[in-house]
DNA sequence: CTCCTTAGGAGTACGAAGTACGCTTACGTC
DNA sequence: GACGTAAGCGTACTTCGTACTCCTAAGGAG
């Protein structure tokens, strides 16, 4: 009856996506995403309660994007193989990282992928505290993998800054940082999930 | 020869604390640390570069008070009481969390624990990448740990919302919801970092 | 004891950001 | 073709961070 609207989520998640990935989070704000649309930036509140709440748009957009079909295999495997997705689709956008750990329960996208990541879990025959030990220890790790990537890639500034700290005061670390700058993210991410699955593996 | 500064760091850090405790994070502005120490708020320049330098002498401050004598003990053990330190210490000042994140990689604090870190680590016949993977993996536990803790403790309230989720929609997140409640913190900690070091051992 | 150096301290003000509020305008239905 | 409901816009207020300026006072050197 009214006036449809004419701007999609869809629409506000691309903008919003625009901007952070062309000059980062902090230029998220809602005049520049209003301006990315072309509208007046009181006419955002139309679609979005507040910032958090487009924020919370973006968010579960990039969960979303996530496929939960999974090949038939072991459930570590599978495991496996949804979670480095889910690093996948955060990874396309790396800038929104902190909107993701601050978001992420409140995103209706991530509670199907947690589903999935249960399932797969009672396949593996887990249940109880242990299934809740489990899922919580994973999506921790994943959580932990993204935060370490963002604020502190083992291949980026703060590694070298490191491995160039005072070998008398800092043996190891110096020289462990040497080390990592070889490590590429996806080689991290999945030995350091290995070193997890092997301990769920092996209660 | 000048007059000499009135206000220490640790002077400033306490001021600091005293307000995220009260009023939590949202709450530490410049202003509202001035008021608390009874100065203008043009004042704290003076001893701070910008807001950034305060939050990080904030979480550095966090990082010193951890204790990094170890006992004598197997090198899981010597992992396993640091690590939890480093969660107690946080877990003192919860809304700092996000701060934690952020600042970890600049606090000189941090550098000492990474140290002992890896002494340990190696001592349990790690080095290399290994060494290198280990360290990541343990840091990001208690990274993902905190981010866990801080957005969505398993006893809170976005458990109970999950627990009354549709159990036809999501049938395993409802009831793995409502066995977590009963999961403490320091419970939770403790069994997921034993799923590491078990991962960690079995190489 | 006095003076000089230098930091401490206060106040003002500006720009950026979130967002409340009220007016205008366009769409869909009768 | 008229009307009612939202859409869309512009203005303005509040809260922050912080740059700038002026004044004060501490404390050592003579």
């Amino acid at each position: 009856m009214p006036r449809p609207r004419s701007l999609t989520d869809d629409q506000l998640v691309a903008a919003a996506l625009a901007v952070v990935d062309r000059e980062g989070l902090a230029a998220l704000t809602m005049r520049a995403v209003a301006r990315e649309l072309g509208v007046a930036t009181m006419g955002l509140y139309r679609y979005v309660a507040d910032r958090q709440a487009l924020e919370l748009l973006v968010v579960d957009h990039v969960f979303r994007a996530v496929d939960t079909s999974l090949p038939e295999a072991g459930w570590q495997e599978r495991i496996r193989v949804l979670l480095d997705r889910m690093r996948v689709a955060v990874a396309r956008h790396p800038a929104v990282v902190p909107l993701v750990l601050r978001h992420r329960q409140a995103a209706p996208g991530s509670l199907r992928l947690i589903e999935t990541m249960l399932s797969v879990l009672t396949d593996g025959g887990l249940d109880g505290t242990d299934r809740v030990l489990a899922q919580r220890t994973l999506i921790g790790h994943l959580l932990g993998f993204l935060q370490n990537e963002h604020s502190a890639a083992l291949s980026g500034p703060g590694t070298i800054v490191m491995s160039e700290l005072a070998p008398d005061d800092y043996p190891l670390l110096a020289r462990t940082a040497a080390d990592a700058r070889s490590v590429p993210p996806d080689e991290e991410f999945r030995r350091g999930l290995d070193i997890v699955l092997r301990g769920l593996s092996t209660t």
